[in-house]
DNA sequence: CGGCATCCTCGACGATACTG
DNA sequence: CAGTATCGTCGAGGATGCCG
């Protein structure tokens, strides 16, 4: 095969490119799974709930420019793919915890690697970036 | 701190959430790294190229659904970040071929964490949403 | 072959107001 | 407190056509 450890983006099993083809977001378990992380807001609100649960008015001060709207439905739909669970306490008025899963951990444990490559490689994306936009070869 | 590798996604430095407030994605390392990964078909190319490089006709049979227009784009942009390189051979007609980097190939290993946990626990996460949907608690 | 320019669609996201 | 409902914006991405 391949010593370059490239993965799984394919299929379970198959490491050939030979058909690519057919992936649209519905059928590619990686597009799958990646749509519903890569929203604006998502690896935020996983970051937090990694630390510790937090009620829905300590997330929206921990992140004071998500819109309300916004908050609600990310995390109804972190709740939807299983990563973090929803508690509502039957307090007057309401309150309601939001909580991370194990399903959920496994994954940021995974998606960890990716932040921690970006935090320490951000100063080397950015020259190249300066790089390339100075001489638009 | 804590034991649980929640890494920087806040700054290179800090583990607290004091100050998530002020990250949009100017300021935010994983984010301004992140959404330029993240497009539509960043990944997939990434992945493609991740095994050998390839010629602009050949990633295009490779993903005949992408628009060439998009493709093109999505090539600009991950080689303005440090990730591809482009070289142009001046044969008649010309041809240019797209190679991943060491930058590039270091990311997508980070990546690969997350690719896999994706093929891994896609059933896992289809589950889930399935349970969601049928009880709209 | 490997693009670039133009026009258009459509869904993510924001702002605001109202409710149990 | 923790949402829902409605409307509006904006940009990613698609379709098509032309070019060196």
């Amino acid at each position: 095969m391949d010593q370059r450890t490239p993965t799984h983006l394919l299929g379970p099993q198959r490491s050939d490119l030979s058909a690519i083809a057919d992936w649209d977001t519905s059928n590619c378990p990686v597009r799958d799974v990646l749509s519903q992380i890569s929203g604006k807001w998502s690896m935020l609100l996983l970051h937090a709930l990694s630390e510790r649960p937090y009620r829905f008015g300590e997330l929206r001060r921990l992140v004071p420019d998500i819109s309300q709207r916004m908050l609600t439905q990310t995390l109804r739909d972190l709740q939807r793919d299983g990563y973090i669970d929803r508690t509502v306490f039957p307090t007057k008025p309401p309150s309601v915890e939001y909580s991370m899963t194990t399903l959920g951990h496994s994954m940021f444990d995974a998606l960890s690697h990716v932040l921690s490559w970006a935090g320490t490689n951000h100063a080397a994306v950015r020259r190249a970036r300066e790089t390339f936009d100075a001489s638009p070869v």
